[in-house]
DNA sequence: TATTGTTATACTCTATAACTATA
DNA sequence: TATAGTTATAGAGTATAACAATA
């Protein structure tokens, strides 16, 4: 009760909720759910990755995947192939039109939310990341760990 | 393209996910969906507030608003009661048994996510605060304002 | 036996818009 | 006219668990 961390954890909600306010309005004007853009945005600047790195990164569960993945694929935006090291598993991938939308959308989404630190300084960015960062380790430091040092790349 | 507040911005994601990963587990294992413990977290040491309100706080636009209310209403954790001075408005609060529920579960979400905090100095929140805070202020600077300073209480 | 992804179920959330009743 | 909340609709996400193929 009244314990010191509950502060920061309800400015961390109030940041998360008012930054998805903000970027939510960008991302359902892209024509894209909320889930769908995760998955984009996962994907961008990367060569794929599996449903289970998906997964892991974007807290979409297996079978709730299956769906994102599959509305995503009839939109011509990503495309899977077979893993030929690993079968039971697939390698997703942005098609050509899929890194157009993460070209154009992200920036959008980012860029508009963006706005608001339109005042900051370098200093004021080095620390918010500094900040981040530290945050960051600790609560990755607190989920179940599964590294998963693959070998097969 | 590489601007500086992209950085910011994917640590504040990842931190975002990393609590919702941390805390989701715990909010589920209450039997609540996020919108349900969204609204009684929300409701949790106030006297009450109306839809539009509610609304405001959580995200949650009127339509889903009224069928999750519905459920906690059914679960017998919130109550509503008209708005004497305002008939078409509804006040919404939490039963005896909400502010039970408020009362173990919030705590346990909170408390368990928040064990991640433990190695932190009084010094290390309040860095975290001031810079959260500040990024807050930013972040809620960008909103569509809307202040709806009440005169009814 | 464990893991990757699929399928099925039942429910909840979501956006949107038309509607009512009050203001 | 504008606002608070309701209703309806169609689609999407969610948890969960049983399942197939592969490891």
């Amino acid at each position: 009760m009244g314990e010191r961390f509950l502060k920061s954890i309800r400015l961390l909600a109030e940041c998360m909720q008012g930054y998805e306010r903000l970027s939510g309005e960008y991302v359902r004007r892209s024509g894209l759910t909320h889930a769908q853009f995760d998955i984009i945005a996962t994907l961008g600047n990367t060569p794929g990755m599996s449903y289970k790195e998906l997964g892991d990164k974007t807290l979409i569960t297996k079978g709730t995947l299956t769906g994102v993945i599959e509305r995503l694929e009839q939109k011509g935006l990503v495309e899977r192939q077979r893993n030929d090291c690993d079968k039971r598993s697939f390698f997703v991938r942005l098609t050509k039109e899929g890194e157009r939308t993460f070209c154009t959308v992200f920036p959008e989404v980012i860029g508009n939310s963006g706005k608001v630190f339109a005042d900051f300084s370098d200093d004021d960015f080095a620390r918010l990341e500094k900040t981040l960062s530290e945050l960051k380790n600790v609560i990755m430091a607190g989920q179940t760990e599964s590294p998963s040092t693959r070998d097969c790349d």
